[in-house]
DNA sequence: ACATAATATTAACAATACATAATATATGCT
DNA sequence: AGCATATATTATGTATTGTTAATATTATGT
């Protein structure tokens, strides 16, 4: 097994902590991991996770300014993606490790 | 490559969040990239972060409580070192993913 | 142009987390 | 027993975050 070395994650703590604040919360982990298998609808993303509109909204729309989700308009409907290759690799390092 | 599947994330999006909460703070995202490096001192810790003796015991304090770190006292000493092996590897990932 | 469905924004409040200061406890030394 | 060092606890003010309700925007269909 290779060596440990955390320094540059220590030089990035900032960064790195940022991105998992976004990962923190039940419900946010709970819409990336729905996304993660293809983009989803607010509306679908909505009834899945079974919050109010207006937290999914205010949730979604975190993310986006974050970087982490983007999303694309199609008639009335938008849809939401993932936008950080990074961040889907370790949703499924997060898989390997804590569902096996 | 593996199919994505995280139906066992989703289960468990309660907990994982709440790990993953821990590191969604610089200060102990830190503190977890020092000591996996090896059991560290309170005092170590609290040089090493720059922050107040208090702040850091009330961090070291809520990561033991939550169950990821475990302590043992040497004298008047206090080692801490990392009590979980799937965190462990999570922050492996972590350095895999962000710094490289 | 109007009604409707999907999504976003704003405001207000409650809950949680953080930083700091002050005090308390535990251990070792003399 | 008394003192010094290391660590923990408690209390308090402040900031951040989450929840809910109400309102606004955007696109579609008629």
């Amino acid at each position: 097994m290779k060596n440990i070395d955390v320094s540059k994650v220590i030089d990035q703590c900032d960064i790195v902590s940022g991105v998992l604040k976004s990962l923190s919360h039940p419900i946010r982990l709970k819409i990336l991991c729905y996304v993660i298998e293809g983009d989803r609808t607010v509306n679908e993303l909505t009834e899945y996770c079974g919050i109010a509109q207006s937290s999914m909204s205010q949730f979604l729309g975190r993310m986006r300014k974050e970087g982490i989700l983007s999303s694309r308009r199609v008639a009335t409907n938008i849809y939401y993606g993932m936008a950080d290759p990074k961040l889907k690799k370790l949703l499924k390092s997060i898989k390997e490790i804590y569902c096996k």
